[in-house]
DNA sequence: ACATCATATGTTGATATAGGCATGTGTCAA
DNA sequence: TTGACACATGCCTATATCAACATATGATGT
C-alpha cells in the first residue's frame, strides 16, 4: 500500500511544506488564491492544488467574492493535532525524563522469568 | 516527485497512523519491539521499520540490552510541530474569529433564489 | 458576445511510500 | 557449535502523491 491520502486528516495534509506556508500566510488574515501565489513562490495550480486538500480536511475554508475566492485558516482544525502532540509535553518540560532514563539504564537487567 | 520522505522531519514522521501509535504506546516508557508488537496489532517488521522512520527523525532513541532493543520516546523532537500547531491556537480560542466568519458570511452572501 | 482576469481541474511522469514475506544480523543458552 | 530468540533489512507490488503544463470553469467589463 502507498502513504495514507494526504487528505485522511490534518496531519496528513500538513505534513507538506508548502501547505504549513499557505496556512502560514493565511495566519494574517483573509487572502485570495493570487495574493499566495504571489507571497510564496509557487504557481497557481500549486497553490490551488493544496488549497484544496487543506479544504478537504477543514484546515481552510473558502468564500467568494467576485472572481476572487478569499481563504481562511480554520484552526479547529488542528486541535487534534494539537492535542495529540500536547500529550508529549511532558516529555520534553519535566526534567523526570532524565531521571527516568537513568533508572532504566540502572535496572536494565535481562528478565529472566523466561524459557 | 513524490512526497516529501517519511523521514524528512517529524511532520512527516507522524503522519502515519500505525507511528502516532507507536509513539502512544511509548508513552508508558520504555518498550521494546517485540512489546509493541503485541500491544498493537503489526508484525514486527512493520514495527521495525516504522520504528527506522521515528529513529531517523530522532523521535524515539533506542537502547540494547541483551537481544532486546528498547525504545523510549523523545519528545524534544516534537517541540517544532508544537510550536507551530501553537501559532495557530488563537484561531479556534478566540471569541473574534467566530464573529469574523459570521461577518465573512453575511458580506459573502449572494441574495439566492430560495424562497 | 467577447476578451480577460481569477481559479479549478485534468493529465503525465517520477518517486517514495507501506504492507507482505523472506532473509540477514546479533544475542543468549546448552 | 548449534539452535532458538529478538530484531533489522531487502525485495516486491500497488498506490498516492507532487510538480509541470495544458485546459476548463466562472465572473467581470465593454
Amino acid at each position: 500500500m502507498a502513504r495514507a491520502a494526504t487528505t485522511t486528516d490534518a496531519f496528513n495534509a500538513i505534513a507538506e511544506v508548502s501547505r504549513r506556508e499557505i496556512l502560514e500566510v493565511l495566519t494574517d488574515g483573509e487572502a485570495a488564491v493570487g495574493d499566495i501565489v504571489e507571497r510564496l513562490r509557487l504557481t497557481q495550480p500549486q497553490v490551488s492544488k493544496h488549497l484544496g486538500v487543506l479544504r478537504t480536511v477543514d484546515l481552510v475554508r473558502c468564500r467568494t467574492v467576485g472572481r476572487r475566492h478569499l481563504y481562511r485558516v480554520n484552526g479547529a482544525a488542528l486541535r487534534p493535532v494539537h492535542d495529540w502532540v500536547r500529550t508529549f509535553e511532558a516529555h520534553w518540560n519535566e526534567r523526570l525524563d532524565r531521571l527516568d532514563d537513568l533508572l532504566d539504564d540502572l535496572l536494565a537487567e535481562p528478565p529472566q522469568e523466561e524459557t
